[in-house]
DNA sequence: GTGGTCTAGACCACT
DNA sequence: GTGGTCTAGACCACG
């Protein structure tokens, strides 16, 4: 289900963007099904088509789904190598953040523990 | 030294604020300093007065700095405190990251070798 | 034998024109031939028939096929009438490129040098 | 000069794409010039500043202008940059050309000649 | 009915 | 005044 919050900073088209991918790394959306279409998105979140039309292109670029004039927007890349792609990505978010906070004189232990106890918490939100 | 790049896409007051940030932790401002002047910052980056008012401003609204009508601005947060402001703000990058990590069903033994690896590295350029 | 790639990004339509002009230009249909009938290709390749309709009176158009009113679509142009016109549209895109170039600077024997290449690979894929 | 052909299938946006390397690659835009800002080259062309704003951004994401917020647009790649991308997109169309000219039996010498005669032209529209 | 392009006009963040 | 985002609504190519 893709939602968006009008109240967020982030961009609505980026909020569909990544809201798109999350649904194909959990698997609701499976390579070459179809994405809701461009008008019919834009009334469910009431929101203007050319903003989704925006996000489809960009995921389009990305090479994540693939759009056919007339025939519909699908999913374009696998599970796997999504998955892949938004990995690499959050080490190096993670990374950063480790290293900044060694720069801080955060010892290492804190963060092992902290990253121990992320692991330790129950399914969040199991929804 | 405050320095700006005029291609980042971040914005220069942020980049300004940025880099008084770094330089209280770094020692090279010290609480009850005073901060260049206004104009004459403007003057060296060769940037529009305002955007340098408008870093000091939102560096006096977080508290880092405190401004006297016709007398200037001074670091107003000592070392120790503004570290804990941004250990504050990085831990919660690096916990937003492995959170993510662990959806992505990375091993927490990876995120563990990724911190260790992470202190191994000789300290890198101390600038 | 006219088939069409789903995911290609060019509509469906233009895929059928360039497949039946291949199978002329190879051969396999010849002059006065009988093109699949509308309804039984869009079965077989289970598109609308509205589209091998447009694919069809485009060629017509093109004075490559002829059609009769309820018996059908014939190729009317012999092998060496398409082959001359093949060859004026590849030419021109040749020409084109090949004057672009020449703005780019790239010297003429480059370019001898990359007709002799092509020339010297072997048949590629009889197919 | 940045023109645009309205009678051309060609997108707008494309056409300004278009243009704008041209310009680069002729010398004309310099790395670190400032574009036309969008509104105004809007105006110039009598078209939509949304239109301009499309062409910019694409060009952006190519790495050959840059954009910041309040400040303008500017020129990122170099000439010879822009020059080797250009080649490398040229060549393939020109091999892809020759590929099929052999393929309808045109004789090799047939294009070395036409090659021969491009080069032989005097500068073209010297205009 | 589908995506792609374009217009007209607005608001925001930044300088 | 600058680029970035968004809305409302239109037209086109395609199926």
């Amino acid at each position: 289900m893709i939602v968006i919050d009008n109240k967020s900073r982030k961009p609505i088209y980026e909020q569909i963007i990544d809201s798109v991918k999350t649904l194909i790394i959990t698997g609701a959306y499976q390579r070459d099904d179809q994405l809701p279409p461009v008008r019919q998105l834009a009334m469910d979140l009431a929101i203007n088509p050319n903003t989704i039309q925006k996000a489809y292109a960009e995921l389009e670029r990305q090479g994540i789904i693939y759009s056919m004039k007339g025939r519909g927007s699908y999913v374009g890349s696998s599970l796997t190598e999504l998955q892949e792609m938004q990995k690499a990505h959050v080490f190096a978010k993670f990374d950063q953040a480790g290293r900044e906070l060694k720069q801080l004189q955060v010892p290492e232990q804190e963060l092992v523990q902290r990253v121990q106890h992320l692991y330790q918490l129950e399914q969040e939100e199991p929804q």
